[in-house]
DNA sequence: ATCATGTTCAACCATGCAGTTGAATATAAC
DNA sequence: GTTATATTCAACTGCATGGTTGAACATGAT
């Protein structure tokens, strides 16, 4: 796992509609049209979306007759996954440890 | 969890920064200027950054005399792990369960 | 061959974001 | 009060992004 991929699968996952269009492929392969339905965007804003969707590895497109099939590759989402498991317990971890030095109640930074 | 909150995360993480900062701020609070120093970067643009992190509830900042002392908060990334966890298991559960209807290799679509 | 369909591509626009710099603010030190 | 320090704010630049539209391309249907 490097750097950039991190980058680009937490920037796929950060825009609602690419969420929602992960959502529906979750459901089962489907074409760049029939994602494109249920959304207020052109169907070129969908397939825009895809490609940021397959350049983080989160879809697969395959070409088939003349459209093209999307579906769903979960190991992309291991990479981000892992890091915001590791960095998870790493923190909590690490602020207890701090708190219990402290002996301080861990809200006491909050505005 | 709403929608927006994970917008806000998942486009905070996307930064390798932002990132960075993150994983400083694990070894224990600190002030931005003191942040700021390991990278290329201007304060005005780290403090930006921490804005960011802020914003999306992952740090919290305290005034602390004339300097801010940041912390990091890990509940916020409950959120994202949550999103993350759920999906993970659910779309390869639901592959596994279309390989297995199919009879395929989980492979034949790769280009 | 022609036509319709699914998709991409290119050009364009508006907005947002990461970065800069310099001025402004708040507080500590003298 | 003056000066130095820590930080923010505002204005600006350059570039990426999300959206549009219309033309182009590939393929299936007639």
């Amino acid at each position: 796992m490097v750097e950039h991929d991190l980058n680009r699968i937490f920037h796929a996952l950060s825009d609602p509609t690419r969420r929602a269009i992960l959502d529906r492929l979750a459901a089962g392969e489907a074409t760049i049209s029939h994602l494109s339905q249920p959304f207020p965007l052109s169907f070129a804003a969908v397939s825009k979306h895809l490609g940021v969707l397959e350049h983080a590895g989160l879809v697969m497109r395959e070409k088939r007759g003349r459209e093209r099939v999307c579906r769903i590759n979960p190991a992309a989402l291991e990479d981000a996954h892992t890091w915001l498991e590791f960095h998870e317990h790493f923190w909590t971890s690490r602020l207890e440890a701090l708190d219990a030095l402290v002996g301080a109640s861990p809200d006491n930074l909050d505005e």
